[in-house]
RNA sequence: GUGGGUGUAGCUCAGUUGGUUAGAGCGUCUGGUUGUGGCCCAGAAGGCCGUGGGUUCAAAUCCCAUCACUCACCCCA
């Protein structure tokens, strides 16, 4: 049997209404902050990747579905958006048609990674990036976007954690500092940890060895270390925030993976999932757009998992979804009248309904199971006198309540169907 | 890449200290008279017991290997 490839998942006619469910509250939900899609290619060049979203991270090296197509050149399934966004960004220089580009999207991405609850190697993720304004009030639509989105499907057991990272030298500083206090405790550290001495020191905050905990706790914060600007920027994140009515909290060890955010960095993580609980991160990354070449621009954008999202809803079962059950199911009494109860249907489908008949000419009593397990709210039954007489006959599912109709009157029917 | 757990019907799972034709519930299909659903009743279909090897008179059951799935670490959405 061929299966579909590790860690990729049939999204399956069960379960789509969730989806499209989603989809839809996303749609609404970006467009009435006035962001517009974009969809970009599922594969780009390596390098974009390489170069935007930084070398050392584990996802370039090391979670990337790269490989040679027959020209011999590197592509990548892309495992990210905002790269994409910004090539698009810069390729079709959208900063001369406007000076502020809101874009969202829904897309499929990829990283070989270990699949586990919540994790997959094809994922989903929706998100937005704004490019072309530093406005702290940017940073905060970025947050009241997901946290709006998330808490209209019901999930209760979330967190908003909101960190700032400043610009770099801030952060240079700030790296020196940390290094002044962790030296002496380097033996102390995990393996992990004192290679990211070297490499990441930031990243040691997010070690989830004990001991590293420990020591990390009485470490400087990197936000007691910020220049004024990038501190007047992050109150101002605040204030927009506290007025948009959305709970957050200051996170001082959130530091995020990705080489490319400066200034804010947020994540909405949820107690309702396994153990990978972020259903949405982002941040600002006003040096990105320079560093893949364009003419220098602020950005901002955040991605959240569909994954993971519809995770918490089932596990919180807040879902409530749109009813797509059938409303009409038309039965073929005599079990010869297949062309009749087709065009009958294609009549009422015509007028917008949700009508099915059977194929295969089996037994009234099967057929009434059938309209009864769909949750039909209507029949129409098909045959015998009745059709003699040019008739048709109507039920109520509910109520069972039957009447009759001249079957060249189907709009009276449809009158009667709609209430 | 590193650990742990689990593989028996479409789904959820039973299956005694190895012992005859491998079970239940749900679901599916058919029927309970001639043209009517839900409840109830009856019947049917559907399993190389993940795969390969080994031990044994005998393996779903014990052993080994392998594959798959899954959770967690790492990291991230």
């Amino acid at each position: 049997m061929i299966k579909a490839i590790y860690g990729t998942k049939d999204i399956l006619p069960e379960d789509i209404l969730k989806w499209t469910h989603l989809e839809n509250l996303v749609r609404n939900v970006m467009g009435s902050f006035n962001y517009k899609e974009i969809r970009t290619p599922v594969f780009e060049e390596t390098r974009l990747f390489a170069r935007g979203i930084g070398e050392a991270t584990d996802i370039v090296s090391k979670e990337m579905y790269t490989f040679n197509d027959r020209s011999d050149n590197s592509v990548t399934l892309k495992p990210e958006m905002t790269a994409a966004v910004v090539r698009s960004f810069i390729e079709h220089k959208m900063d001369k048609k406007q000076m502020l580009n809101k874009m969202f999207y829904i897309s499929p991405m990829f990283r070989q990674e270990r699949p586990q609850a919540g994790r997959l190697r094809q994922f989903h993720q929706f998100g937005a990036e704004a490019l072309g304004s530093d406005s702290p009030q940017l940073d905060a639509e970025m947050i009241i976007m997901p946290y709006d989105i998330i808490t209209s499907l019901g999930l209760k057991n979330i967190v908003v954690k909101i960190n700032s990272l400043g610009v770099p030298e801030s952060r240079e500083n700030y790296k020196n500092v940390l290094k002044d206090y962790l030296a002496p405790h380097l033996n102390d550290l995990s393996e992990e940890s004192r290679k990211r001495f070297e490499t990441n020191i930031l990243r040691i905050f997010d070690s989830k060895a004990e001991n590293d905990q420990k020591i990390m706790e009485d470490a400087p914060l990197l936000i007691e270390h910020l220049d004024n600007a990038s501190l007047e920027h992050f109150e101002g994140v605040k204030r927009t925030l506290l007025e948009a009515g959305i709970p957050f909290e200051i996170d001082p060890k959130l530091v995020r993976g990705l080489d490319y955010y400066t200034h804010t960095t947020f994540e909405i993580v949820s107690g309702s999932v396994g153990s990978q609980s972020a259903l949405c991160g982002g941040g600002r990354y006003n040096l990105l757009v320079e560093q893949l070449g364009g003419k220098p621009a602020p950005g901002i954008g955040f991605a959240a998992g569909i994954e993971r999202i519809l995770l918490a809803c089932e596990n919180e079962e807040s879902l409530k979804l749109p009813d797509d059950s059938l409303d009409l199911f038309v039965v073929d009494i005599n079990r010869d009248n297949a062309e009749l109860v087709s065009k009958l249907s294609l009549f009422f489908r015509r007028k917008g309904l949700t009508v099915e008949h059977d194929y295969a000419a089996r037994s009234v009593k099967a057929q009434m199971r059938e309209a009864n397990r769909s949750n039909a709210k209507f029949t129409i039954m098909v045959g015998g006198d009745e059709l003699e007489r040019n008739e048709i006959v109507l039920k109520t599912m509910e109520t069972g309540d039957q009447k009759s109709f001249n079957i060249d009157n189907l709009q009276s029917v449809f009158e009667t169907m709609r209430g």
